[in-house]
DNA sequence: GTCTATACTACGATAGAC
DNA sequence: GTCTATCGTAGTATAGAC
């Protein structure tokens, strides 16, 4: 049995039903082998869901590290380089996000949010973590303000911007009255969240001088 | 046995495990009565469930219907006026976000939108789409520009840096590093968003500007 | 109307054959 | 390692007493 086709078909499952609404059985038949198998590789369905964070993790890292992993540190570059840095990341994160292909995992960390398990912990760990403390610091820099309270406030508003996208999908749908979000669609809505972003650092940057 | 204790606990019960992960005889138990009462009433779990949507869509419009319901419609008022509006609407939806009082309610909305049934429709077409549109035409009329399908991107990217607040609910917390999201961090939550808000819709003005 | 008792189904775990 | 068979548990639904 090729154990990472199991993994995706469990998190399909369990990002479609839950932990508690998808079913070994139903996992094990999809993916055509003995439920028995489950616990001998994994111990059990709480072993299997949390195998599958791991898995979520490791793909979702590979996938976004291009758009954050530059080698260099954010308080090295300039301001508009560490500004162009974010727009790379949201706009990652936003094919992330509205893609279809990758709606599997964000629908497993999306449950996973509203009862965190130790599963969260291994995604929050292995990626998400990472990609938002960046995040931060490239808002320290583009800003040229070095809060880095006001700049987690601002991250967390930025990507809710995105997160949205999938968090409330059938509100995005009925209220753009579509039925899906297409390519077209997803450019229109990365240039709006692009065009915001720009104006809630330029903001920022206001605000700074104002003080100062 | 009082109907909408039933209905309460079985919010908080759905809204913490789902719909497959709640059951009724654990419900029935917190609410003290048997569980064919729910069968009874209800006509099974499903009934029970759409009940309480339509509960929660009662319940919500109530709290949120004096921040947007004011009468005179959108299109009357000054872009001034309308720009205040929003950010009642918009600071009333964080309240109802970030509070645990309504946190079974969101919670419940959150995990709907993950997978719809009927009960979304319940609950888009009590509250939250009358919210959302009217959202839509005070933007217009904020920015002075009749796009509507511009204005509907950016309302869903407002309410993005709201939803996020619960639905990535971990996350918030871990980057904030805090346990809670008490009345100190909601209100320098809002205050940012507010900012952001205004960043964002004088952005709009802007754009309108240069075209014409 | 509300509760008790029961039927039926599906689940996860486990033991054992191969 | 993988599968089959089975156990115990928990779920919903239903019938019937009161």
């Amino acid at each position: 049995m090729l154990q990472h086709r199991l993994l995706e078909i469990a998190i399909a499952e369990f990002a479609a039903k839950g932990l508690e609404g998808a079913s070994t059985r139903g996992i094990a038949a999809a993916a055509g082998t003995a439920m028995s198998s489950i616990t001998y590789h994994y111990g059990g369905k709480e072993g299997l869901y949390l195998a599958a964070a791991d898995y979520i993790a490791a793909q979702a890292g590979e996938e976004m590290a291009p758009a954050f992993d530059h080698g260099d540190l954010p308080a090295a570059l300039a301001p508009g380089e560490a500004r162009s840095r974010i727009h790379g990341i949201v706009r990652q994160f936003i094919e992330t996000m509205a893609g279809e292909r990758s709606a599997a995992w964000s629908l497993f960390i999306m449950r996973e949010q509203m009862a965190p398990t130790e599963a969260f912990e291994r995604i929050y760990g292995g990626l998400m973590g990472k990609m938002l403390e960046t995040l931060c610091e490239l808002v320290c820099t583009a800003t040229g303000r070095d809060d880095r309270d006001t700049a987690r406030i601002v991250v967390i508003t930025l990507i809710g911007q995105v997160i949205v996208l999938r968090a409330s999908r059938a509100t995005v749908l009925k209220l753009m009255r579509r039925g899906t979000i297409d390519a077209a669609a997803t450019a229109t809505l990365a240039a709006r969240i692009a065009a915001n972003t720009d104006a809630i650092l330029d903001r920022l940057i206001a605000e700074c001088q104002e003080i100062s």
